[in-house]
DNA sequence: CTTAATCTTCTACGTACTGTAGAACATTTG
DNA sequence: CAAATGTTCTACAGTACGTAGAAGATTAAG
């Protein structure tokens, strides 16, 4: 897979915010997401507004690398998150884990080291499968 | 933490595998592990050897990013990885899950992918603990 | 329909990371 | 000390990413 600069990182988590807001997964326009990452500037300063050019390229960007699809028929162009940032996540760990010769010994020690809350919970979705 | 290029990553597999074999630790210089890479070209082809200066190279860089600790004192310096391929591994995925919202939510989509031999391996791992 | 506003694509540049290795410096050995 | 061996510095090409202007395309306004 690919790994995520940092403003491809800000662009999907606007993509995936929406997308889990608005089920009608209308998709934003690159002027949209350009205010959202204006409003939502995680790194503490506010909003530096950044060129509307500058998140089209990164959304082409992600687009080819098969995170982002776009509708071109309608004008504006509506872009949004091809899967959801779970299921994004859960790929990235199998790549993780794929990376390993010995995949149960890294699912042995990644439950040891994880929370007794998340154990739990863990166990409830094993016993139920 | 920090993705892996291709020949460090690659450098990195042949110190895990030394360190599982080894149980002493001994660690490789930049020589013996410019040959073993030559041998273990994963890339089909075979063993082109690459420049020890190359090999030094990566080395530091993984140093810096510590992934290798050397041993300075003895004058071939010898090289090990400072943590398992597994803890390593672990670690990733524990970045990556970190990078989540709703961890928990992850998990449970990631349980669903995983095969059946292996979450009978999770049940029993998480009934022991 | 002709012009203005809006949107998209192309091209570009600086920075950082990685693969690759020669040149120069340091240390050990004969 | 000289030769062999090892380590550090410096360097360069390729790629990825943040950033955005210039130019081309499309839609809206008059």
């Amino acid at each position: 897979m690919a790994t995520l600069g940092d403003l491809e990182r800000a662009v999907m988590d606007v993509l995936w915010s929406q997308n889990a807001a608005d089920s009608e997964e209308t998709g934003l326009t690159a002027n949209e997401l350009r205010d959202l990452l204006a409003q939502t500037t995680a790194d503490g300063a506010d909003g530096k507004e950044l060129a509307v050019t500058t998140v089209l390229t990164v959304l082409s960007r992600l687009e080819k690398k098969g995170l982002v699809q776009r509708g071109r028929d309608i004008r504006p162009h509506r872009y949004r998150a091809v899967t959801s940032r779970e299921e994004h996540t859960v790929e990235l760990m199998h790549e993780v884990l794929g990376s390993a010769p010995d995949r149960e010994a890294v699912l042995a020690r990644f439950i040891g080291t994880v929370s007794e809350q998340e154990a739990e919970a863990l166990r409830k979705i094993l016993s139920s499968s």
